[in-house]
DNA sequence: AATGATTATGAAATCGATTTCAGTTTATTT
DNA sequence: AAATAAACTGAAATCGATTTCATAATCATT
C-alpha cells in the first residue's frame, strides 16, 4: 500500500493524499474526509523510510555506547530515550564494545544521512576521533569525555574525587589507595588519578606508588589489582575509581582475611543500583547517568533545531553516598 | 555529494559508479580505478536513505525493550548486537518503559518498512500485541514469552524454578515462601508460580497462601513483600523469582534482625552479575540472556533471508547457581 | 456582474540511490 | 575476416513519499 493507492482508491492525487497525512495545505472537507476513511480501512501507514529521503531528517539519532550492557550505559540510554520519546525521534545504537576502530566506524557510517544527530558516549578521544567528527554533516553531543569543537556532557570528576578522599581523611584515614584505570580514557583514568594525587597533596599526604594499581572496568580487575597492592603494602582505605573496581577489591581483602571497613575501608564511584545492598554497603559517588542522557539529547535537539549551536562544555550532578564501607579509624592507628 | 557529483567528477554515469560501490556488474578496470580515486578524494558516502528506499532492505532491525536500563535487556541487546554485527546491520531500539501501549506503538511505527525485522523482549502478550504482530509485512521474533505464530525463545522457567525448590527442599527446607509477579507476565507471572506450586507439590509438601506474595520487578518490592510474609509466618526459606526481588527480601530479613542463610535461606532467578559478591553470596539460577539475545536474531536472519520460515519455539539454556544464601538446616528444626 | 482574493487540486519534479535495457566496444571463435 | 559471444556503458525508469507550480473552483467585495 503506497500513497498512490490511496490517492487511486479515494478519488484525489497523491498530493492530497500527502496533505490530509501531513495536515498542511488546504483540502476540502469531504475530501479529507475521504482520505481518512480509506486510510483508517486499509490501515496504511506511510513508508518512512522515502518520507526521511524526501524530508532529509530521519527521525532517528544515532548513539554510541562502548559497552551496551552496563549500568552506565544502559541508564543514559535511557535518559536519552526518554528525550527522544518527546520528540519522536527513535535511536539507532551501536555498540562498539570498547573497541575505538569500531566507535570510528561507528561515527562514520551513522554520518551518511542515515541520523540527525548524534550521541557518542566516550572512553577515549584520539585524533580520529576528532578527524572524523569533524567531517561530520550533523551534530555531535559527547558523553563523558571532553572533545574540541563539540558539545560534551562531562561528570564532575575532579570534584568528585577530591569529595571522597576529603571523606576519607577526615574518617582518619593517611594511607590512602588507589585504583585507577588506563589514562587513555581521559576523565576517568587521568582526571580522578590526578584528582587523587592533587587532594592527598592539599591534605599534605604523601603520594606512595606503592599504593596504586592501574587496572580496566572489570570486577575481576579489581580484585587483582587489589591483590598487587596488598602484596606490597596495606593501606588503611582504597579509593577505586568505579564501583566494579571496588567491588573486586572488597572480594580481594575478604578473601586475604581482612574485613571491610575494620581493616581497610574502601569506596568506589558510580553508584551501581546495588552498592547500597553489599555488605558494607559501599560509599561512592552517585553520578546521575541518567540525567546527562536528557542532557545530551536535549542539547543536540538544540542543535538539530538550529536553536543553539554553541558548543558548551556541562558538568552533570554528583552526590557523595557515605555508606558503611568507610569507617573511622583511632588516632593511634 | 551525491552519485551524480562523484559521477561527474570521474567523467562516468551514475550507473557506473553504482556498479563500483557495489561490486557488481561490468566496469573496465581503468573506470574503477578513476572512481575509486575520486571517492577516496572527496569521501563520499552513500546515502543510506536512498539505499534503504531502492533496494527495499534498510539493514536495520528493530528491538523493542520494555526497560532498556535493567541488566536483562541490555545482556539481550549485547548478544542481538553483536549478531548484527556481523550481518551488517544495526538496531532500531524502542525503549516501553513497560507500557504496553507503547509496545504496541513501536510495533506499529516499525513496520513501515523501517526495519527488516522485529525482535520484541516481552513481558506481556495481549490480543493486541496479536493483532498487530499479524498484520507486520516484516519477520518478528519474541524473547522472553510465548506468542502464537511467532518464533520465540523462551526461558526454561518450569524446568529452572523446579531445580531450585529441589535444592532447597533438599537442603532440608520445607516450609518455603514465595515471592512472585504479576500473571500479566505469563512467564515470569504464572509459569514460575505454577512451577513452584508443582514442585511442592512433588515433594509432598502443602502450598500455603500465607508464605506467598506477588511484587513487582523491583528490589523494594522484594523488601516489601518479605516483610509481608514474616508479619505472616516465617519461612524457612524464600523463593523469588528475581534476584532484584531476592535481593531486597535479604535486606528485609536482614532489617528484622534475622539472618540469611542461617535463619532464612532465599534464592533468586536470573543470576545478575553482582550475585555473586552480595554477602551471602546469591544462590540463583543463570539465565544465557545473551544467548538468548543472539539466537533470537540469528533465527531473525533466517527469516529475513527466507531461509527458515518456521515458526519455532527455542529454549535457552540455564544453570542452577549454587551459593551461600542457602543453608542446610537440621533435621529437628 | 465583474473583479480580486482565497481555497482547492493534481501533474510533474524532486530526494539519491539502483537496475533494466538497449546499444557499443572488445574479445573469441571459426 | 566475419560471426558470435562477452565485456562495458549510460539514459531512463524506479523506489514512495513531498512540494512547487499552474490552474480551477469558490468566495467576498464593490
Amino acid at each position: 500500500m503506497k500513497i498512490k493507492d490511496i490517492a487511486k482508491l479515494a478519488g484525489v492525487s497523491p498530493a492530497t493524499v500527502s496533505r490530509v497525512m501531513n495536515k498542511n495545505g488546504y483540502v476540502k472537507a469531504e475530501k479529507r474526509e475521504a482520505v481518512e476513511k480509506v486510510i483508517r480501512e486499509v490501515g496504511y501507514r506511510p513508508n518512512e523510510i522515502a518520507k526521511s529521503l524526501k524530508n532529509k531528517r530521519s527521525n532517528i539519532i544515532g548513539v554510541i555506547v562502548p559497552k551496551i550492557s552496563t549500568e552506565t550505559a544502559s541508564r543514559v540510554l535511557e535518559g536519552i530515550t526518554q528525550i527522544a520519546k518527546e520528540r519522536n525521534y527513535q535511536l539507532l545504537i551501536s555498540n562498539t564494545n570498547l573497541q575505538i576502530e569500531e566507535e570510528i566506524n561507528a561515527l562514520e557510517f551513522l554520518s551518511n544521512k542515515l541520523v540527525d544527530g548524534i550521541i557518542i558516549s566516550a572512553t577515549e578521544v584520539t585524533d580520529q576521533h576528532l578527524a572524523v567528527a569533524r567531517q561530520l554533516t550533523v551534530p555531535l553531543v559527547v558523553i563523558g569525555q571532553r572533545m574540541a569543537g563539540f558539545t560534551s556532557i562531562l561528570y564532575s570528576n575532579n570534584h568528585a574525587v577530591h569529595d571522597l578522599v576529603d571523606h576519607l581523611v577526615q574518617a582518619g584515614h593517611k594511607k590512602i589507595g588507589f585504583i585507577g584505570v588506563d589514562p587513555k580514557d581521559k576523565e576517568v583514568g587521568q582526571v580522578r588519578k590526578q584528582a587523587y594525587m592533587d587532594a592527598l597533596n592539599h591534605h599534605q599526604l604523601p603520594y606512595k606508588e606503592e599504593l596504586v594499581a592501574i587496572g580496566d572496568f572489570s570486577i575481576e580487575s579489581g580484585y587483582q589489582q587489589m591483590a598487587s597492592i596488598l602484596k606490597k603494602q596495606r593501606p588503611t582505605a582504597v579509593l577505586a575509581v568505579t564501583d566494579h573496581l571496588a567491588i573486586g577489591a572488597i572480594q580481594c581483602i575478604k578473601d586475604n582475611g581482612l574485613s571491610v571497613p575494620a581493616d581497610i575501608s574502601v569506596t568506589g564511584l558510580g553508584d551501581v543500583k546495588l552498592a547500597k545492598y553489599l555488605s558494607p554497603p559501599l560509599t561512592t559517588v552517585h553520578y546521575y547517568f541518567k540525567t546527562s542522557g536528557q542532557l545530551a539529547a536535549s542539547e543536540l535537539f538544540n542543535q538539530i533545531d538550529q536553536l543553539n549551536m554553541e558548543n558548551k562544555e556541562i558538568y552533570v550532578d554528583y552526590e557523595l553516598r557515605i555508606r558503611a564501607s568507610v569507617k573511622k579509624i583511632e588516632r593511634n592507628s
